[in-house]
DNA sequence: TATAATGATGAATTCCTTTCATAAAACCGC
DNA sequence: GCGGTTTTATGAAAGGAATTCATCATTATA
């Protein structure tokens, strides 16, 4: 079987032109090269080289065989850099599930630098998952998890990134606007409008509306941030989002933030990985950085709902 | 050092999924295959498979290096091929030297079935020699010389192909016309031109003016065989060449043909090889195609010339 | 829970590669 | 032409790496 080694041996006597100088290349001795290449040459059924005097020419055969040794190397040369660059940790892949609609903005912000700092990492974020954020994790479909809801499992780990509060936002003209606080019974009347997600994920109705054993009037799903809130704006519902994600949106909407009950629907982002991972530096710095980056606070003067507890 | 067995074991296991299975696919033992992939595994820095209930799965190194084992088989594999086409004797190259100019279109018509027959084998036909024919044969610059004058040298043999007459081209209008023997006294007022060839290598000299102690008026040189043959007719010259090339130029030019001497000049084609080359069945192949390739003969009745003698 | 399937591991063995010592061949300078 | 030098070839011995064997640990299956 043609191997490797072969091949340097090939490669080596073609760019120096006697077995004994490729021998001293190779650290091995002229016998060595001389054994290797007449046992190649048996298992090839053909002589690779002959002599022309005391110096050794390729036949075609082994001609044709010098190219091949002079493309294979270089892909194994190459092959071994990138082991390398996994074995240092600069290289690596690294999938990311979402669980948090909201959180695409606060991610970029995250993403962008981290790819400058491991150019050789490659990153693949996930929003949909066959099952559940935490089975895909375990299942190593994703190798982090960024979700407000660090549900036990074994195998996993969890690291607080930020807490922040879920906020209503209103319409500056609807009635409640005035109000710092609203509660179930006044929103029984409303529209609610939220991005997909099943219900059972919906905070605000497993933590506001259900408790008082209430519900909005109707419920929408909107895709998109954007056009979600123009709709409040524009009066045609209500919905429930992160403050921080309320305050970029403040200056440009008529839109007011109330707190969900007295206390506040207060939350907490979390970051979650297998803790039996191979400890790889990007992961490390993935996380370092997204410790970082913290959302913009949503200021006590802008609205009612009080400022978030970083 | 990645090698190539490393690279098989990775590609079975991605393959079948298992050790086990993967060993039986090689012919190996389980263990060995566990014992080369921890082997590699630490020569890599980093793991390459983990374990993922009683199976296996890639780490992202052990993943790319799948890739790479799936890219570089099959270039083993397809050198291999190549190589057993080698040994096999069905792919080669040839590098003809032709020291007879006006060989060519004869070459042609053994070359062009050669190529089919052979197809794995590519043809490189030379003209120029830094020395001699001779000496790019000796020196492998060459693998075959066509020549008409096999000059003995250590390692060399020779195999005749068939026999011609150099014969005197002139004008159909020239006074000698009529004859059917050229004497070089009669010559002595003549321009002879010939393809550009040093004067030693031209047998009218050597053969025919030399002896006779004469020399015709002028000596030009033509390199294309049918510019040569149009002076000629033109008057402008005469000029020696194989009897069967005349033939093929007696209907389309006004010209004659006349015998160099009383028994005329009798040259002989020969084919010469280095006599230790490994006996490719190409170079058999060659030859024989060569030997059967005649040219065609010059009829009595075309001219005052003998006819060939085979 | 017993059973089958799979991977991991350590020691022994086998096989292949390498080295050593030497011969043979070819070139170089005289 | 003839030693001296350089180079490849070769057979036997040594060395080392890959493989096997036997066994254990783990996980899935009935």
């Amino acid at each position: 079987m043609l191997e490797r080694t072969h091949l340097a041996i090939i490669h080596e006597v073609h760019r120096l032109g006697t077995l004994t100088a490729a021998a001293r290349a190779l650290n091995l001795s002229q016998s060595a090269l001389s054994h290797a290449i007449r046992r190649l040459e048996q298992q090839a059924g053909t002589a690779l080289l002959y002599k022309h005097g005391r110096r050794l020419r390729f036949t075609e055969a082994g001609h044709y065989l010098c190219g091949v040794a002079e493309r294979l190397l270089a892909q194994f040369d190459h092959a071994e850099t990138i082991m390398g660059a996994f074995a240092a940790g600069r290289k690596g892949s690294l999938r990311i599930g979402v669980e948090c609609h909201p959180c695409h903005r606060w991610l970029v912000r995250v993403v962008s630098p981290f790819l400058a700092r491991w150019p050789e990492v490659d990153i693949d974020i996930r929003r949909e998952f066959q099952f559940s954020g935490i089975a895909a994790l375990t299942q190593h479909d994703i190798d982090m998890l960024i979700t407000p809801d660090p549900l036990g499992a074994a195998g996993l780990c969890f690291t607080p990134l930020f807490g922040y509060e879920m906020v209503l936002v209103i319409s500056r003209s609807h009635p409640l606007a005035t109000q710092q606080v609203a509660r179930p019974a006044e929103l029984a009347d409303e529209i609610l409008l939220s991005y997909p997600v099943k219900d059972e994920r919906l905070d605000i109705l497993n933590l506001f509306f259900t408790p008082a054993q209430c519900r909005p009037r109707g419920h929408k799903h909107v895709e998109d941030t954007e056009i979600l809130l123009r709709m409040v704006a524009a009066g045609r519902g209500i919905s429930a989002i992160p403050d921080w994600l309320a305050a970029e949106y403040l200056k440009e909407l008529p839109l007011s933030t109330l707190r969900l009950g007295e206390g506040g629907l207060q939350k907490q982002l979390y970051i979650g990985r297998r803790d039996k991972d191979r400890p790889a530096p990007f992961i490390d710095g993935f996380l370092e950085m997204a410790k970082d980056t913290k959302p913009a606070p949503l200021r006590a003067q802008d609205t009612g709902a009080a400022p978030q507890k970083s």
